[in-house]
RNA sequence: GCGCCUGUAGCUCAGUGGAUAGAGCACCGGCCUCCGGAGCCGGGUGCGCAGGUUCGAUUCCUGCCAGGCGCACCA
């Protein structure tokens, strides 16, 4: 279902298309090749039209005519019939300008409050499969800014793919396997002996948080000390597993308190004991994409265009990290997923290249790949930065921020910021409940509609049959544009799916949230006046609607009171 | 040294191969007998530097400068 806006662009491209046939049919024109792709755009400036067309000026060169001249020539066979068109006009270097009647979006109302909750969904996807993988953090500890900005960043993500047409899987690789895991069991068993009263050291690279001394008295209380006199093997699988379970469901209780929920939830350990690693391995092997060198196996990534090869099976005979991760990757494609979208922090981006060049080597398509790599997150409390240290288990949480700053504030500030911009985090400003946090400028815009529902309905009156509203009431400047920022909304979805980029969400709702408050201050939607009183609350209506579905994708509550 | 990301207003950041580059914060001044003042209205010499491609570059390419992150038989 598009929106009246791109019913708009299309009307239009399509009666400029007949246009420079009919000027060449008539050899108005002379003859060329194809029709460049010329774009039917929104100018930046009012004084530019409704819409504006370059379409001349990429004819310049095929023709050889100057693009004002072109353009008059296409304006003179232009026949917009049907269409709300008040003036077109050749202006600038060449472009051609669309001017509409100003109530042309206003149609537009009622049948954003007659999709209301799928008002905005669009079909860029077609069905397509997407699955996004992210947070992903071992279970060896707690969520720190890298993993909430990701999962904010991806659970939008994945939310405005949903909405675009996708069918969207949200998936957590669980790294439940490896060197990681073994130095976070002996830094458990260490703790074990300590708080047994016994001599033990975490190890030097090991885990040193509070939160495992946390785990392991939790461990203590359900079995006390019986695992002192068992085998070294028996003692640490039982702490790890113990262990790992309880960080797991602590993530999971994070992060759903976020707001992030999986489909999937996936182990890496299953990988090894299942076979998948060693079949990945011997795939890669079939396709002499391995070879040995100095006692480890190495992929052949340089085939591939990358700059180094990766070791996969080390020389003691235990496959790497890649290892596991190339064959989760083959697992993804062999699931039948179309797309498949990593979210990794800045620090993995040397991992990319190298994981294309393995998806390349097992036959798929590695732009089918698609990692988002996100810069890092500085927090911001007081002017000064909060400095955080992973080894000495010294970092903000992401219970702690949600504590702090709430659900809401948190997943906008993260979701606000494009992935490849560094992100300051103002735990201030996110904290603030004034007019500083624009989150709350927006939530208040719905909470105020909400309000003035339950004021009309204090009054007695009900809400009209907006089908039957007369909107040509709708003459104000500040109603006509916030009317015409609404209609923006299914292109605005469909832009942030396309360049995955849910961070044109917060910005969008921000500008459409000042329209309405723009609008509310110079207006009054309730009135005696029957027949303006419907429209306005059309209007109004509307912009919930929006708001609602907005704030939805970007996992922000549209509180009815605040 | 090599690779990736980033350099836009005092600060934090949007933005697009096009016609006069925007928002929030901060700062200053106004607005409530009226549907929620967590609101509204007004106030601006800025695209790191230098070349190139183009009818047109803040956007694309090259070099340089600055910051972040990588460059393990770690993950």
């Amino acid at each position: 279902m598009a929106g009246i806006v791109e019913q708009m662009r299309d009307s239009l491209a399509r009666a400029l298309r007949d246009a420079v046939h009919e000027a060449r049919q008539r050899g108005v024109l002379p003859a060329f090749g194809e029709l460049p792709e010329f774009i039917v755009e929104v100018p930046r400036e009012k004084e530019h039209g409704d819409f504006a067309t370059n379409l001349a000026m990429l004819l310049a060169r095929a023709v050889r005519m100057p693009p004002r001249k072109i353009g008059e020539l296409v304006l003179a066979h232009l026949k917009p019939a049907g269409l709300p068109v008040t003036k077109v006009e050749v202006a600038g270097p060449g472009f051609i300008n669309f001017y509409l009647r100003p109530d042309w979006v206003l149609t537009e109302l009622p049948q954003i409050i007659r999709a209301d909750e799928d008002y905005g969904r669009v079909n860029v996807g077609r069905g397509a499969k997407v699955q996004v993988e992210f947070v992903s953090a071992n279970p060896t500890g707690l969520l720190h800014m890298g993993n909430a900005r990701g999962a904010a960043l991806g659970d939008s993500l994945a939310n405005v793919l949903d909405f675009a047409g996708y069918r969207v899987t949200r998936e957590f690789y669980i790294n439940d396997a490896g060197h990681q895991i073994e130095l976070f069991g002996r830094s458990c068993e260490a703790r074990y002996y300590q708080l047994l009263g016994l001599p033990g050291e975490v190890p030097q690279e090991g885990y040193h948080g509070e939160d495992i001394v946390e785990t392991v008295r939790k461990f203590i209380a359900q079995y006390g000390d019986a695992y002192l006199r068992a085998g070294e093997k028996e003692r640490r699988e039982a702490l790890t597993g113990f262990a790992l379970r309880e960080k797991l469901a602590a993530i999971k209780k994070a992060l759903e308190d976020f707001g992030v929920y999986y489909d999937v939830w996936f182990s890496e350990a299953a990988l090894y004991e299942s076979g998948a690693v060693e079949e990945v391995i011997r795939r890669l092997r079939e396709r002499g994409c391995l070879y040995e060198h100095e006692g480890a196996l190495w992929f052949k990534a340089t085939a591939f265009g990358v700059e180094k090869d990766e070791v996969v099976v080390r020389s003691n005979g235990i496959p790497t990290y890649f290892a596991a991760d190339v064959a989760y990757h083959l697992n993804k494609f062999e699931r039948g997923f179309d797309l498949v979208i990593n979210i990794w922090g800045a620090d993995h981006h040397g991992h990319v290249a190298r994981m294309k060049g393995a998806v390349a080597a097992l036959g798929y398509n590695p732009d089918a790949l698609r990692v988002i790599i996100m810069q890092l997150v500085r927090l911001y409390r007081g002017g000064e930065i909060v400095k955080m240290s992973k080894r000495s288990g010294k970092f903000v949480t992401l219970e702690e921020l949600v504590e702090e700053v709430g659900k809401d504030a948190a997943r906008y500030f993260f979701v606000m910021r494009s992935a490849d911009s560094h992100l300051d985090f103002d735990l201030d400003l996110a904290r603030s409940q004034s007019n500083e946090n624009p989150v709350y400028y927006i939530q208040y815009a719905h909470a105020r509609i909400c309000s003035i529902i339950r004021q009309l309905n204090d009054l007695g009156r009900r809400l009209p049959d907006f089908a039957q509203v007369d909107l040509s009431l709708l003459k104000e400047e500040a109603e006509l544009s916030l009317a015409r920022k609404l209609a923006d909304f299914p292109e605005e979805v469909a832009t942030a799916a396309r360049d995955l980029a849910p961070h044109r969400l917060p910005r969008y709702l921000h500008e459409t949230a000042g329209l309405f408050h723009s609008f509310y201050n110079s207006y009054r939607v309730i009135s005696d006046d029957e027949a303006l009183s419907s429209a306005r609350l059309a209007l109004a209506v509307a912009t919930r609607v929006v708001l609602a579905n907005g704030l939805r994708l970007i996992g922000v509550d549209a509180p009815e009171r605040m």
